[in-house]
DNA sequence: CAAGTCGGTAAGCCATGAATTACAGTAAGC
DNA sequence: GCTTACTGTAATTCATGGCTTACCGACTTG
């Protein structure tokens, strides 16, 4: 269920611009602030996002924020993408064994209820 | 840059449901409306933005269009993340080296702009 | 061909969330 | 200790987008 909360967090541009800022080093709110075209306020705000969603980590020092990149998030998603991945080769497969034996189906109205 | 519109795909739960239904087997929008507690127009939509996503593709038969997953869509992500994966493996075991050679480092304040 | 099925599109409503400004608190510098 | 640097939180505004109802075109069925 981690997954989805991944998603959410990586579906706004700000906030996979503020990761990807991260993706090869640390990096303190100010330094994120800085590269990006909103207030520092928002970035923050961002970072709270990210965090719950187990994408960054913080590690106070003195004065200021370092933030940097957690695997356990993107572990999750990749994961999730494994397991669908997988299934839906697997459809994928019988889908075809099953138009093997019925070529030409045709469809009925579905009349569905009863 | 294929990955964002798959985030943003995916971002909804309800399109994240509609997704998954397609999971195992292709699916009308009546059969995928079904399972949704959102009126059917509202399954349109999404499948519109879902297919704007690479994420499923819609074969007409007859009276009805049939959904199914789409393996493009999926398949940017999982390069993104794969990418961004070996990244971050590579900035941490660099971080690591620079550790060892100063461990305990003082951090100025950082007076930036020039 | 008339009635019913199936599904996309348009218009409008409304909640969510991304942004800004203002404020507060803590650590560093002098 | 007083000022400056750094960052989080609160309050507010405003645009985006998800949902519904209404409507219309296309195909199927009898």
């Amino acid at each position: 269920m981690a997954y989805a909360e991944v998603f959410t967090a990586l579906s706004d541009p700000t906030r996979r611009r503020i990761f990807e800022a991260l993706r090869g080093q640390a990096k303190t709110v100010g330094e994120l602030a800085e590269g990006q075209p909103v207030s520092r306020p928002a970035v923050s705000q961002h970072l709270r996002v990210l965090e719950s969603a187990l994408l960054v980590s913080v590690e106070p020092q003195g004065n200021r924020r370092l933030y940097s990149i957690k695997r356990e998030g993107l572990d999750d998603l990749r994961q999730y993408l494994e397991s669908f991945w997988s299934d839906v080769l697997l459809a994928y497969s019988s889908e075809i064994a099953q138009r093997m034996k019925k070529p030409g189906k045709k469809i009925p109205n579905l009349r569905r209820a009863k």
